[in-house]
DNA sequence: CTGTTAGCGCATTCAG
DNA sequence: CTGAATGCGCTAACAG
């Protein structure tokens, strides 16, 4: 079975009787054509499922090709997702298309797959920094492509970036408990070692010091290791002889951990729960959360692209986007001595 | 401010005192290059900052790029990104990059992304078809792009498909729940018009037949208005003076908004629940469900892809993922009298 | 093992 | 308003 071949922009100013180039403007200026021309041409192409080559096309224009690459650490987690939700929609409305790669979290793969989208000339490119420096990066910028970092701070690096209000969230949401009377206050998060939630951290470190609470160390469970039972370590805290009356997390995996351990642990009075990231059954459940938009944060990431392809020499910006405490039972349990 | 200009193969070349040829085969072959020249033509590249432009590369040879595009209709459900994370390291793994787009499930959107992503030659075109029918495709299809339909089989268009195995699935479910004596069984289903969820509707229907209840439109709670209440759909029903011992839902949403409204209701004998799709928190709200393995799902249909890049004149193959029936607490309800 | 020639499909000059 | 020549960056097809 031999395939058709593909027309080209020859083939159809040929059966319309017209040169290449005017097919040429058809399909890009659209103006300065004459309208029985541009009906022929238009006739001809159609004849000939004759559909303009944007490789061609964007190598003849510079060599920089209509889309932009975004760059996930984990696609697993939702919330990467409705963060490329947001960016794809804002991009589409601009007439790009999003290229989605994945860095399994690794510093290796994040360079590795960097160069072949570099490769690809795309417009711009976000990411979710993972290796430890971006400045491999500086080169590329230098040549006049746009990087933003979305949702961490690039290192090394002078990029555009969007995160969100990590550590006032926080802070509001440990306030609330400690107005409450609350004390003892863990936090759990698996994993702990990325920027948003060292950031949170600090804001749960910051509340409690704003009531003289100052060695939070032993209330803090951090882990990085994937395979760790936050199930287990959540258990023990609670079995201490002064186990803790709240618990916030540091994002939506160590909520749904917790809120696992503690169906499996009975106390008679449950902790006090506020996790970080909303997410599609708290409202059912009854858990409240610090909650953020991913999707505008995704946006907010696109519209800083778009700005930087349009005007390369802008000054660099940072955005923060806020977060809302959202109270639904879980977080306003008074503290009880168990 | 000035951008440097980038560097192109013929600078290598210059620079490392051999031809363009031998550039373009260092980062190609890299056989058939003498160790020394190798090294030479590294140096020069690297001290450049030379990235070949795979625009270019793909121009030349053939005009087919190394993306490969998935379609979505919805961004914002969860089940199409896990998909999507199955397709993209799928293709990662085959070095090709996954262009995302989506058509708010809106047939004209449809045609115009897909005509945008052709235009950029992409390798293979996988979708979740939406449009009533994809017979324009057809002509694109004998041009030699591979095209494979994800989750709903396309209309009047020969293509590799992946679907799951919905009717069978959601027979094995209503069954285990004929099977300890329910005979009122609920379907609720928003969007309705959905080719899985006409499939899982199917089986519904068959199994409740294997057991000779034929008339079961009254049970049968289909919407394709977004907006609509299933909530209150769902009150209703339950308010009824037959009302269902057991319900069973068409997709997570459905679920999700069963669930809330039986949160509000309160009846004494609460009705089985059976959900189709699992989803993070059914285990902890002990939620029976349908499983099945979105990220799979994806990878087959990247496979698809690949296998018929690598062999565009194979058989068209139609691959049935199966489905796995959990059950978690609410699915083994037996049916009390309300 | 290496170089030369030609051209992928299109758009940017610059003329008419 | 339209056309002819030229080349974007790279790689087949041939030489040598």
């Amino acid at each position: 079975m031999v395939s058709p071949t593909r027309a080209t922009i020859e083939d159809v100013a040929r059966l319309a009787g017209v040169s290449a180039k005017t097919v040429s403007r058809v399909f890009a200026d659209s103006a300065q054509v004459a309208d029985h021309t541009r009906e022929r041409v238009r006739d001809a192409a159609k004849r000939l499922r004759f559909r303009p080559n944007t490789l061609a096309r964007d190598l003849r224009r510079g060599g920089v090709s209509s889309t932009v690459a975004f760059l996930i650490g984990d696609i697993s987690n939702p919330f990467y997702f409705a963060v490329a939700g947001g960016i794809e929609q804002e991009l589409a409305s601009a007439g790009y298309t999003m290229l989605l790669a994945t860095t399994d979290d690794s510093a290796q793969t994040e360079r590795r797959v960097i160069d072949a989208l570099l490769g690809q000339r795309v417009s711009a490119l976000l990411l979710t920094p993972v290796a430890d420096d971006q400045s491999y990066l500086e080169g590329e910028r230098h040549l006049g492509t746009p990087i933003v970092a979305v949702d961490r701070p690039p290192r090394d690096l002078v990029a555009d970036t969007v995160v969100l209000a990590n550590r006032s969230g926080m802070r509001e949401a440990v306030r609330s408990l400690t107005d409450r009377g609350h004390r003892r206050i863990a936090f759990v998060a698996n994993p702990a070692s990325l920027y948003s939630v060292r950031e949170r951290l600090a804001g749960y470190r910051e509340a409690l010091a704003e009531v003289e609470v100052q060695d939070t160390v032993r209330w803090e469970h951090l882990s990085d290791d994937p395979h760790a039972s936050t199930h287990e370590a959540v258990r023990t805290l609670l079995a201490s002889t002064d186990a803790p009356t709240a618990i916030v997390t540091g994002n939506n995996r160590a909520t749904s951990a917790v809120l696992r351990a503690l169906r499996d642990i009975s106390t008679p009075h449950p902790p006090a729960v506020i996790g970080f990231d909303d997410f599609e059954y708290a409202e059912l459940l009854g858990i409240s959360v610090v909650a953020h938009d991913p999707h505008e944060l995704g946006r907010s990431a696109a519209r800083l692209a778009l700005d930087r392809i349009a005007d390369p020499g802008g000054r660099v910006r940072t955005i923060e986007l806020p977060t809302r405490l959202l109270p639904r039972g879980s977080g306003e349990r008074p503290p009880v001595e168990g």
